[in-house]
RNA sequence: AGGAUGUUAGCUCAGUUGGUUUAGAGCGCCGCCUUGACAGGGCGGAGGUCAUGGGUUCGAGUCCCCUACGUCCUACCA
């Protein structure tokens, strides 16, 4: 007895082990087939599902499936990302509750603990993904800390060291004065404060050129002029005055334009610094002029770098003010704030104070307000590595799905900067640099060779390795996840293995648009500088996951499902196929439990069929029934025209069309209309010819199901295939399009239309479906219906079907040009029937006088093409034979 | 602020080089239908001047411009 519901649980786990078992996600380089390779997005290895990755996952899993059940071999690498920064912090986090500080703890110990923590609980996202169906191949699993991708993170950072695209340098940091670690940009968070902008006023020198020691100047007071002659900037942090490098205003600014290439004087301190020009500056924003102070802000540094300034840093790493700041001195930058502004206003250079709302980030961890600070950085040069990931994918040799997404890459890649690759972290892979007690650099793979480097390069033969001290710091997780699509293959380790020889490059890449600019830009330029190569063909851009209301699901709102859950209560497969009847490429997707639920529903609608057809006895007749006999070349022609379809919106990417076409061909072309066609009488058995071929037509449907709903469409095809066939519909054939009669769809259109709105006349009338009537049709082409009469019989009740030419009694309605007339007993409502005719007359004409006054267009007629005038030509015919009809019926009636 | 992108039924979205009827789907809604695969179901129905205003064209939901509103990215401005 087969349960009235498809229960899901049993029969998942059921079939992912049978799959597992007979390693059907495994695979081998095979000369023999074309190879498809997917790489998974290596999520956080501390990590748990949420349902981004369920999204991202179902897409590939699909895409993979389709290519397995192609024939090619289909191969999708799982893994998992080190991911430092979070999980650093999640290990620190974890330390001191048991009370460790990071800093009592070697680098050694920390590690201990890292992996400790990764090992427990890396890896438990990689099992959640088994729930969801996914066909990978698990022997494959990577993870970006392990030591073969490991090395290959420092062979690389050597290798673009030697090429020159790597140096060392200064550069804006956001620093964290409280951890006194600079933090990413990610970990910044900006808010929205109310703080002072004050207008200070500068005095300008007059004197010419002046004097270095601008104490000089103050004391005799003689180049100091009286207020006219002073500048008023504007500033929200007045206590970093004495680091100013220069005053700028705009080029065209009419009110300072006399005051260009002139001198002011920082109040207080009474150094002095020039009045630069810039566009950068905005005319009518506070005073429109500005105090450049390069060593405490990003856009001041730039223009520092710009106009040549000096670069003075007033603050201390924990936030204090250092001496090069003179006065001050010690107090930390926000009781200096306060201090400094009564120093101004006490010394007359205080002109007003306003409230002020500003944006201003504080660290993620420790909520200090982050402090601009130029430090010692490693960065890669991007400009030229750039070059080939920006034209491969501008001419489609690297395609993104949808399209629309080229535009913004080509602006970051035009906009982009040098890569800080440095981070003060220790979960990482640890920068390759020794330093010797100079200062000087070496940059080798091991401390041994750095010194073997040191004394045959520089001669330093008393060295020790002693002597030599690595930089601490690590790199940016997306230095070791741009290799990923070359480092799954041990693409460095060795460059000529079969693995990475076949499977490289690799076919599509599923990921959010998010990322695009970190990782997707990032390993394209990695794949043609390390390989020569693309990494991958085709990029698929997934939404983001939102709620109902459009925000993005997150921890602190609550309001993410746990798709654990989801799978629990809908399945697998309805959870599948929820989140996809709804996510095109590259739109978000709304996701509301319902989509699930529709999810479920689709999957006990299939049940249901399944149940349908396994409860008929089969019994083999003399000669097939005539109505089943059409119906099966019916649904075989819509079958081929649907994969047809199906097959051109997986060349698209159209994913969540391919799935709604479907959807609509089991529900609507398969149960609705198929079954109900061939379906026999109450207790009745069925022909074995059509049972056969309904059980053959179960095969492909599943069959094409099977990437969206791998775990359902396994049970049934299982249940119907004798057995020892094939061993799993995974490694089953994919349907492949085949010719179909057009006109027969065509002709079942119209057969469909007549019986719906006999059915709609039953409704109208309140006429229950299981009255019989009689049908009369008028037509001039009694043959296109002859075919279908039993089928109407049978679907619309009929009890018998006449033909005529002239009229008939009874209610009627009409199909393009022909009339049906059903004699209903009792009454017939004239005033009604005159109505709906009256409606549909006036519907008809209004169409037939758009359509005439196209045609009487001679421009029309002249410049469109000619099956267009054709159709339209046509379009007329019809209207004006129904419009006769309706006409006709009109005078029958009054 | 700059850039990208969007605005089509109550909601979520299709509508692919401009011409297949006077625009489609799913969900929701309304009406009718429960012994017979499925109420997680069946049958039927209502619902849109395609954001606004211009323009190009014989013809515009589709191409161009303006405006309004939304979303995203980048930069956040002293």
């Amino acid at each position: 007895m087969i349960s009235k519901t498809y229960n899901p649980r049993e029969i998942e786990d059921k079939w992912y082990s049978y799959w597992i078992e007979n390693r059907y996600f495994n695979s081998k380089p095979n000369p023999e087939k074309e190879p498809y390779t997917v790489v998974i997005p290596p999520p956080n290895v501390t990590g748990v599902l949420h349902m981004g990755h369920m999204l991202n996952n179902t897409i590939q899993d699909v895409l993979v499936r389709k290519a397995r059940m192609e024939g090619k071999e289909a191969c999708w690498v799982p893994g998992t990302d080190h991911a430092s920064i979070a999980t650093e912090a999640k290990v620190v986090a974890m330390l001191k509750e048991k009370g460790i500080q990071k800093s009592d703890l070697t680098r050694e110990e920390f590690y201990e603990y890292a992996w400790e923590w990764t090992d427990k609980y890396g890896g438990i996202i990689l099992q959640q993904l088994r729930k969801l169906g996914a066909s990978c191949d698990w022997d494959r699993t990577r993870f970006t800390m392990e030591p073969a991708l490991y090395d290959a993170v420092i062979d690389t950072f050597i290798e673009l060291y030697n090429k020159g695209y790597i140096y060392r340098g200064h550069r804006m940091v956001n620093w964290d004065p409280q951890a006194k670690t600079t933090v990413s940009d990610e970990e910044v968070i900006t808010k929205e404060v109310m703080t002072k902008l004050c207008y200070l006023r500068y005095q300008v020198v007059n004197s010419y050129p002046l004097t270095v020691n601008s104490d000089e100047v103050s004391d005799n007071g003689q180049h100091i002029t009286d207020n006219d002659d002073s500048i008023i900037i504007a500033t929200v942090r007045p206590e970093t005055i004495m680091a100013d490098s220069a005053i700028c205003v705009h080029p065209d600014d009419e009110r300072y334009k006399h005051l260009h290439g002139k001198k002011v004087l920082i109040p207080l301190i009474n150094r002095a610094i020039p009045i630069i020009t810039d566009e950068y500056v905005t005319m009518d924003f506070g005073t429109g002029a500005l105090k450049v102070t390069p060593a405490h802000d990003q856009n001041d540094y730039d223009l520092g770098v710009k106009h040549q300034l000096e670069l003075i840093d007033i603050l201390t790493e924990d936030g204090k003010l250092n001496e090069k700041a003179q006065i001050l001195v010690g107090e930390d930058r926000f009781v200096a704030r306060k201090k400094i502004i009564k120093l101004l206003e006490e010394s007359g250079n205080l002109e007003k104070i306003e409230d002020y709302k500003s944006n201003v980030g504080h660290s993620e961890r420790t909520n200090a307000v982050i402090e601009p600070r130029v430090s010692l950085q490693w960065f890669v040069r991007m400009k030229e590595l750039c070059e080939p990931a920006l034209q491969n994918v501008m001419n489609d040799n690297i395609q993104l799905h949808p399209a629309k997404f080229k535009n913004t890459y080509r602006i970051w890649i035009e906009n982009i900067r040098d890569w800080n690759i440095s981070r003060q972290l220790w979960w990482g892979q640890q920068i390759p640099a020794y330093y010797l007690p100079d200062g000087t650099v070496i940059v080798a793979k091991t401390k041994r060779e750095a010194l073997r480097k040191a004394q045959h390069e520089l001669l330093l033969f008393a060295l020790t390795e002693a002597d030599l001290t690595q930089d601490p710091d690590v790199v940016d997780t997306w230095f070791s996840s741009w290799l990923w699509p070359i480092s799954v293959f041990d693409g460095f380790k060795d460059p000529n293995n079969e693995d990475i020889n076949y499977y490289y490059p690799t076919n599509d890449l599923v990921t959010a648009p998010e990322i695009l600019f970190f990782w997707v830009m990032r390993m394209i330029i990695a794949g043609y500088e390390f390989r020569g190569e693309l990494p991958f063909r085709n990029v698929y851009l997934t939404g983001i996951v939102r709620d109902t209301k459009g925000r993005k699901m997150s921890k602190s709102l609550g309001n993410s499902p746990d798709p654990l859950d989801l799978i629990d209560k809908y399945g697998a497969d309805g959870v599948r196929t929820g989140m996809l009847f709804s996510s095109p490429a590259g739109n978000d997707l709304l996701f509301d439990e319902k989509l699930c639920e529709q999810g479920r529903n689709f999957c006990n609608k299939i049940w249901n069929a399944f149940r349908l057809v396994k409860g008929w006895e089969v019994y083999s007749p003399q000669s097939t029934v005539h109505s089943s006999q059409l119906s099966v070349l019916w649904f075989d022609a819509k079958l081929n025209q649907t994969t047809a379809e199906v097959l051109d919106l997986f060349s698209k990417y159209r994913l969540s069309d391919a799935l709604n076409v479907i959807y609509k061909l089991i529900w609507d072309d398969f149960c609705s209309q198929y079954l109900e066609m061939i379906k026999p009488g109450f207790e009745q058995p069925i022909d074995k010819a059509t049972f056969e071929a309904t059980i053959g037509f179960f095969d492909k449907l599943m069959a094409l199901t099977h990437p969206f709903m791998p775990f359902i469409t396994e049970e049934i095809w299982q249940d119907i295939r004798p057995r020892g066939e094939k061993e799993s519909l995974c490694v089953a054939e994919f349907p492949k399009a085949a010719p179909f009669d057009a006109t027969l769809l065509a002709n079942f259109e119209i057969f469909f239309e007549v019986v719906t709105n006999v059915r709609n006349l039953r409704s109208t009338k309140n006429i229950s479906p299981k009255t019989e009537l009689p049908l009369t049709i008028k037509t001039e082409n009694q043959a296109l219906y002859q075919p279908f009469e039993s089928l109407l019989i049978k679907l619309a009740n009929i009890s018998d079907i006449s033909y005529t030419t002239g009229k008939a009694d009874g209610t009627s309605f009409l199909v393009k040009a022909d009339e049906f007339f059903v004699n209903l007993e009792g009454e017939l409502d004239v005033e009604a029937e005159r109505e709906n005719l009256q409606k549909e007359l006036e519907y008809t004409l209004g169409f037939k006088k758009s359509v005439e006054a196209k045609l009487s267009n001679e421009r029309f007629v002249q410049n469109a093409k000619a099956d267009i005038v054709e159709k339209e030509r046509q379009k007329l015919a019809d209207a004006e034979a129904k419009i006769a009809t309706i006409q006709e019926a009109l005078v029958r009636l009054s």
